[in-house]
DNA sequence: TCATGAGTGTCAGGTTGCTGACAGAGTTGG
DNA sequence: CCAACTCTGTCAGCAACCTGACACTCATGA
C-alpha cells in the first residue's frame, strides 16, 4: 500500500454515507433524478463502502464470481483480459461508471480483472443489495438497461475503431476518445494495451504526432494540442454501408 | 429479388401469426416461459410482420433511427460497420437473436447496417410496440437486460479474441465460435471481415489448416474436422490476470 | 538527497500481413 | 446448358508491426 492511502480517514460520518449513497443512485440513472425512496437511500448508505486504490492496485480478479458491484468515484479503473503478451485493456472506467453487474446478471465469473490506472476511489455495493434494489424498482431496471445498452454500443464502436485500421489511426482515435480535458494520464504501455499493440510501435506513432505538433508527450501523459488535426488523423469514416 | 423469395405465401393465417408471436416472446426471455398475457400475445401477433431476405439483401441501413426491432427466425444476419477497406462485421445474428433495440433505447441512429449472410427469415416489430410491451411488463425488462448484458459480454470477448492475436489464432477462434453443427457457411471474404483482415491472408491460414487436416474447405463453407486440434490452434489462454 | 523502479526513446533485424493482380473452379439464374 | 458472377487459390513485392534490447529520463519513497 502506498503513502497515498494515508489520506483515508477511518470512520466516515453518517452524512458522508448518505451523500455517497445519493451519488451512487444518480450514477445508475445518469443525469436524472434518482428513483430511490429515502428508505432505499438509507439502506444503500448502510451497505455502501468506500475503498481507495493506489495506481496498480487490483480491484477484482478474473475467473471469480462477482460478489459486488463497483462504482467509480474518482480516478480510473482498467479492465484487463488475456494473458502475457496478449493482455489487453477492454475498457477504462471513469467516475460514474460501474462494473460487476454483468457477470452478476449472467451468473458467470468475471471475464476480466480490474486494476486502478490512477489513484482512485470506488464504492463497493453488495451484489444482493443491488439485485434487490432493482427488483423493487422497475423504473431503475429500465435505466440500468439503458446503461448496459450504452456500454454495448461503446464496445462495438471499439471493434470498428480497431479492426483493420492502421496503428497511426488507432492511436489518434484512442487519444480523442479517452482524453479528459485534453489530457491522457496513462503510460504508452497502457495505450498499447488498449490497442492490442506493442509499446515501441505506439511510441513511434506518438513521437511522430508530437513532431507534427498535434500532441504533447510527457511522463505518463499525452496532451492534445491540435484536436482538429487529430480528428483528421483519426480519419473516422461515416459508419455505414459499403 | 431472387428466386428464393418465390416461396412467400401471401397472407399467412391467424394461427401462423400467433405461433410467430409466441416464438418471439420466447426469444426475449431465452429459454423460459414468456411473461406475456394472452392479450399481449394477440397484440404482438397483430403487429408482427415476417420478412424474407435473400443472401446479400439489406435488412436495415446505418445512420438511420431505428424504427423497428428485428428478430431472426432463420438464417443469419451480419452487422456491418466501417467503410471501404475497413468495413467490418461486428457480429452475426442467428435464430433467436434480436437487434435494433439498443439504438432505440439510446435514441441514437443505427451505428451499423444489417445484411443477410444467408437466405433468412426475420420478424419485424414496431419499436413503439416493443417499448410499450416492456414498459407494462417489468419482469420482461429484467430479461431484456440480461439479453443485452449477454451481448455485451460477447462483444468484449471478441475484443480479447482479436486484439494482439496473430491471424492464425484469430481464424481458429472465429471458426470455433461461429460454426453451427461444425460448419461455417460463409465465404472467406466474410471471415476476413469478421477479423478486420484481408481475404488472401485468411485464405493462407485456412489452406494451411486444411493441409493439416483440421478443417475442410469448400465453396462458401468451412467444416470442422478435428475440433480438439482447432482448440489447440486457437490457443485461448485462461482469461485473467498478468 | 539518493537509490530504485517505472517510463520513454530508439534501433536493427525479422516476421507478419497487406496490395493488387490473375487464373481457375464453383454456383446460379435464365 | 450457358453466361455471368462469385468465390477460391496463389504470388511477388512491399509496408507495417513486432522482438528484444539498451540507454536515458523522470518520479518516488526512504
Amino acid at each position: 500500500m502506498s503513502r497515498w492511502l494515508e489520506g483515508l480517514r477511518p470512520g466516515a460520518s453518517v452524512d458522508d454515507s448518505m451523500r455517497q449513497a445519493a451519488w451512487v443512485a444518480r450514477c445508475v440513472g445518469r443525469g436524472s433524478v434518482p428513483h430511490l425512496s429515502p428508505s432505499d437511500l438509507e439502506l444503500l448508505a448502510a451497505e455502501l463502502s468506500t475503498v481507495k486504490f493506489a495506481r496498480g492496485d487490483v480491484v477484482f480478479v478474473a475467473d471469480q464470481m462477482s460478489s459486488a458491484v463497483w462504482v467509480v468515484r474518482s480516478g480510473s479503473i482498467g479492465l484487463f483480459a488475456g494473458a502475457g503478451t496478449e493482455r489487453v485493456i477492454l475498457s477504462i472506467l471513469r467516475p460514474g461508471d460501474l462494473d460487476g453487474d454483468v457477470s452478476m446478471l449472467l451468473g458467470m465469473p468475471q471475464p476480466y480483472s480490474a486494476e486502478a490506472l490512477e489513484n482512485s476511489i470506488c464504492h463497493r455495493l453488495d451484489s444482493d443489495l443491488f439485485g434487490k434494489l432493482f427488483g423493487q424498482h422497475p423504473e431503475l431496471a429500465r435505466r440500468w438497461l439503458i446503461a448496459v445498452a450504452s456500454r454495448l454500443a461503446t464496445s462495438q464502436q471499439r471493434l470498428v475503431d480497431l479492426l483493420g485500421v492502421p496503428l497511426a489511426r488507432q492511436v489518434a482515435r484512442v487519444i480523442l476518445d479517452e482524453a479528459v480535458d485534453d489530457e491522457l494520464p496513462y503510460s504508452q504501455a497502457t495505450v498499447a494495451a488498449l490497442l492490442g499493440a506493442r509499446r515501441p510501435s505506439v511510441n513511434k506513432v506518438v513521437s511522430d504526432l508530437q513532431r507534427r505538433g498535434l500532441i504533447d508527450v510527457g511522463y505518463r501523459s499525452i496532451k492534445v494540442i491540435d484536436a482538429a488535426a487529430l480528428v483528421a488523423q483519426a480519419g473516422r469514416s461515416t459508419v455505414g454501408r459499403t
